[in-house]
This record gives structure tokens, sequence and C-alpha cells, in this order.
RNA sequence: GCGCCUGUAGCGCAAUGGAUAGCGCACUAGCCUCCGAAGCUAGUGGUACAGGUUCGACUCCUGUCAGGCGCACCA
């Protein structure tokens, strides 16, 4: 695999600040807000003038002459120079941009992947609803961004899991089992009264009424149900197109002596301790605000118990970085969960814990009220069949994963230019038209040097970007910046199409431009892949 | 009261502390005898407020105001 742009200029700049007589700065390359800046821009100068009291023009000259006589730079770069305050553009050559183009005619979507991972075996947990009810839009969001991250993460060289852990034991199963088990009665002319925090959804009558039929016995309804509606949830993800390597139990992990040996080697270490007739965990060690309990005075569980024998066991499977999605409301739980993974002797930074925020669902200009336990919430079955799985998954990955999330479902519906995964998929089907109806055809042979206009280099340059963009997926852990770029992306290609003729009366300028459309929709069908939206060749 | 997320153009959103704050929608005016007009071009218009750190702040810190979510020996 070979190194990315960015790493060869990082390389020529480290060597060039040790000529220079620095050691060790942190440099950061940047895509420059203004094209008149060149195509990469880092303002190393200026950080270290600050440090070293000098000036920083001073300071650019003497990085800029160290990586002229760099025999390495030679090829690829254009010019560098020091401009505005004490900023090193790089102006890189077209030839760099064509053999990109090249790159990707001959080797197909692998001339873009990149060794981030180095096959560091990574867990991600996601989605984990009880098995209570249909899935929400607060789920839909977690199953988008866990996929489309762990599809990402693969392509980056990772090698993820993905998981599904399920809560098939406990409370929510109890009141699941007595809210069927009332509406059984309810249906056999028994005068009931339900209860405000059982399950109040129309589903828990078909349930009860297929109960019935089987005659579950009343202790199994619990699970019978969970059953059930797992398998609704089973089925709502897969057409969503998220599949799930694993499913854990959480029974299972109850049944086992898990929770028992991690609970002993905690207390070997020191870090548990009984008090008021319950026993706590000493979270406040690694930071948490107060000591958490994990079996109550009633002797019973805490949820905190299972889960850390739960990631202990994770560590034990051979995952080596461990990514959960959770919902806002439980960030305060990050500090004990990670506080327990630490005192079991684990890297804090081998736990990532991404919160999702939610997603509010507008209908006719109008946020959607929801509740769960009434039932009344828009579910994802919903969402799927009003539009489509395609904009599902590209809306619900368009913002940063830590930001709120309006969803507009009039505008997810539209196949009109407001909907930007129909402005995506356009420029796939564009291109494929232009393909189809081509006598020539596209290749790797083409002279690329007759790509001379401002769109077409303008393209060639944004084809270039994908790795980086998903080299900020992989340091954010957050896949909506591959959204942004196939806008971008789609643009510089409409841009293009619209200023020049592929199809023209000059034989091997048309076979440049065949060649660079090629590589656009190499491009985009392989981000396309990534978010598992489809690339349609016609639409 | 405490914690998390958010405040940028009429609306929805961008901008690892960097150079003239970008994009879409809407609105206005244009572009199809020609590879797909689900597209393109041009125009209008903006950092909630008050301090601070910095050569430089939408970004970091403090406070105020506004919105969303959460604060259990629940899961």
């Amino acid at each position: 695999m070979k190194k990315n742009i960015q790493e060869l200029l990082l390389d020529l700049i480290q060597a060039a600040l040790d000529q220079c007589g620095f050691k060790e700065a942190d440099v950061y390359l940047d895509f420059p807000t203004d094209k008149r800046f060149g195509d990469f821009t880092t303002n190393i100068a200026l950080k270290l003038a600050k440090v070293h009291k000098r000036n920083p023009r001073e300071v650019a000259a003497c990085i800029i002459d160290a990586i002229n006589k760099n025999a390495s730079a030679k090829g690829f770069i254009r010019e560098i120079k020091a401009e505005g305050a004490g900023f090193i553009n790089f102006y890189l050559s077209d030839d760099y941009y064509y053999e990109e183009l090249k790159e990707i005619l001959s080797r197909g979507p692998e001339a873009l992947k990149i060794n981030l991972g180095k096959g560091k075996k990574v867990l991600l947990e996601f989605v984990s609803a009880n098995p209570t009810g249909s899935l929400s839009v607060a789920h839909a969001r977690q199953a988008a961004v866990g996929d489309v991250l762990a599809s990402i993460m693969d392509f980056a060289g990772f090698k993820p899991k993905k998981e599904f852990y399920l809560n098939d034991k406990g409370n929510q199963i109890n009141i699941l089992g007595n809210s069927v088990d009332l509406r059984m009665r309810e249906l056999a002319g028994e005068q009931i009264e339900f209860p405000e925090n059982y399950y109040q959804g129309e589903y828990i009558y078909e349930i009860a009424k297929i109960a019935k039929e089987k005659k579950i016995a009343h202790e199994g309804l619990g699970d019978f149900a969970g059953n059930y509606i797992l398998d609704i949830i089973k089925k709502e993800l897969e057409d969503f197109g998220v599949k799930f390597d694993y499913w854990y139990s959480q029974k299972a992990l109850e049944d086992s002596d898990k929770i028992k040996n991690v609970f002993e080697k905690l207390k070997d270490k020191g870090y548990l301790y009984e008090e008021e007739g319950a026993l706590w965990f000493k979270s406040t060690v690694f930071g948490d605000d107060k000591d958490r309990v994990v079996i109550k005075s009633d002797k019973s569980m805490t949820y905190l118990a299972p889960d850390i024998a739960y990631h202990e066991d994770k560590f034990r499977r051979g995952f080596e970085l461990l990514i959960n999605m959770w919902g806002p409301d439980h960030h305060g739980y990050i500090n004990r969960l990670k506080a327990s993974i630490q005192a079991l002797g684990h890297d804090a930074g081998a736990l990532s814990i991404i919160i999702v925020q939610l997603a509010t669902i507008y209908r006719d200009g109008k946020p959607v009220q929801m509740s769960t336990r009434k039932g009344q919430y828009i579910t994802l079955r919903e969402v799927l069949d009003e539009v489509g799985k395609d904009a599902a998954r590209f809306f619900f990955l368009m913002r940063k994963t830590s930001s709120h999330l309006d969803f507009d479902l009039d505008t997810a519906k539209k196949q009109s230019a407001d909907n930007p995964v129909y402005y995506v998929q356009y420029a796939h089907a564009r291109i494929s038209s232009i393909l189809r109806s081509s006598a020539i055809k596209a290749d790797k042979h083409a002279d690329f040097t007759l790509l001379k206009e401002k769109e077409e280099m303008a393209l060639a340059k944004k084809i270039a970007q994908f790795t980086e963009t998903i080299n900020v997926c992989i340091s954010t852990l957050d896949p909506y910046m591959l959204t942004v770029y196939l806008q971008e992306l789609g643009q510089a290609f409409h841009k293009f199409y619209d200023l020049h003729r592929v199809l023209g009366t000059d034989d091997a300028l048309t076979k440049a431009r065949l060649a660079l459309i090629d590589a656009t929709k190499i491009v985009l069908a392989a981000g396309l892949d990534l978010l598992g939206v489809s690339k349609p060749e016609k639409m």
C-alpha cells in the first residue's frame, strides 16, 4: 500500500525541521480555505516561531529551503511558498494528480485504500436495544453510524466486528411479559387495569393473541415476547442494510461465571467494598464523581455489574479497541465504565464511547413528538417505508454524530435537487450514461496531460481528497464527513460536465475526459458503497 | 442546582486556532437544435451577548441569555 500525499509531505516537513534544528514538532496539514493558497498548507512555522521567539517568515524560509533540496520532493511538488503571516503553502504539480487518476483507473477502489488500522481488531457495539418494541429513529441513527463506521474502518485496514448486546433479561423483559399477560386477560374478557409504565403499544395485543394460541405459560411470556420482537428488530435492521456479526446475550453472560470472576479480580485489587448493605465499586480512583453500587442491598445487581463483565469479556475475546455507541441519556455512564476497564488493567483509550445525539423527525414542517412507552414514536420501519433505504441511511449520517439531527421526511422523499442523496446518485448515473453512449472506452492509457481546464483540475483534485476524507472519518470516529465529501465530488463533476463536452471530435481529449469521469465514478461508487447506499447506473 | 449537546444568512447546515466565514433551500435574473436540466451560472444576505487568552477566535477560557437531552441501590 502506497503512502498518500499527506504522509509524503509530512515526512518531508519533519526532515526539514530536523535540518533547521527543530525537534519533535506536531505538524498539521490543512486544505487551505482559499484555492490561491495552494493545495496544502501548514502553520508549523508560526507555531515554532512562537515557541522559539523567532521571525515566522525566517523559519518558513529555512523549512522551504530544506524541502527544496530534498530529492524525494521532486516530481510531485510544483512550488512551495511562504505566504501571509508565515504559512507554508504547497502547490502540487498537475503530474501528481494525473498519476492519481491513472492509479485509480488501473487498480480501481483498491487504489483508494490506506492502511491506518494495520489489522487492529475492533469491536463496535451499537443499537443494543431492549427487545421490547420496534426500533426507534434514535436506534436507526446509531445503526447507520455504527454500520458505516465499521465499513470505513474495514476500508482503512482495521478488522472491525459489529455487535448487538441483547438485554434479554431483567426488568424490562419482566415488564414486557406482564404487559402481554395483562392484554391476554383483557382479551379473555377480564376487567384489567393497565399500569402506565407497561408497554402500551398495539403490538402487545398481537403478541398476546399469538401467545394464547401457542399456550405459552405465564412465566415464559417475557422470553416469548422478547424473542418475537427480536425477530421484528432483526428484520428491520436487515431491511435497513445493517448486519451484525454477533448477538451477545446478557442472559448467557449472567448464567456464566464471568461476572463472578471479574468481581473476584476487582476484589483482589481492592476496588470493591461494602457499605449500607450494598457492594460498591471504587470508580472514584479513576476519576468518576462518586463510587458506584454494583450489588444493591437487596442482593440484586445493578446494570453496571454485568456491563463490567461484558466489557472485560470483549477484551478477552481479543479485541484491542472497543467502540460503543450510546444515546445522550447514557453520557453519565461513561466515567464509571471507563473506570472499570482501567481497574481491570486496560488502557482508558482502548474504549471509545460515541454519544449519538437524537434525531428529531419533521413531517409537514413540524417536529413529531415521541414517547416510547406509549408506543407513540416514529419507528425505523416507518421511515424506511416512507423514504426508502438510501435516503434514510444518508440522512442519518448527514450531520456530525455528536450533534442533533433534524430529519425532514418530506425532503428525504423528494426526488429533486434539495435532496442530497439524489444529487450524489445523479452524478453517478450521469457518468454511467456518458460511458454507455461513448464509442471509445475509458482506460488508464489516456493522455492525462490534456486535462488543463480549471474544472478538470478541480475535479481531479477533489478525487485525490478521498483518502484524506477517510482519514478524517477515522480520526473523528464519525462517518459524516464522507457524506459531505461525496456531495462536493458530485458538485465538482456537475460543474465540469456543464462547461466541457466529454464526447467530442478530438479523440485524444475525449479519451482523457472519459478517463477523468470514469475515475470520478469509481470514487463515487466507493463512497456510496461505504455508506451502504445504492449507486444507480440509471435513475 | 449539576452534567452533555447546540446557538453562524429568512430556513437547514460547513469552516484540526489561520488568510476575503463557505454550501444547499428559498428569492431574483439567465443557460437545453449538443454526452441525462434530478444539472449549471450570477445576484441578495450572517458568527446570540459581554469579557479574557493569542501575532491571529465561529473555534479555546469565564460569565449571561436561549433551545434540546440527561441527572436512581432504573435499564
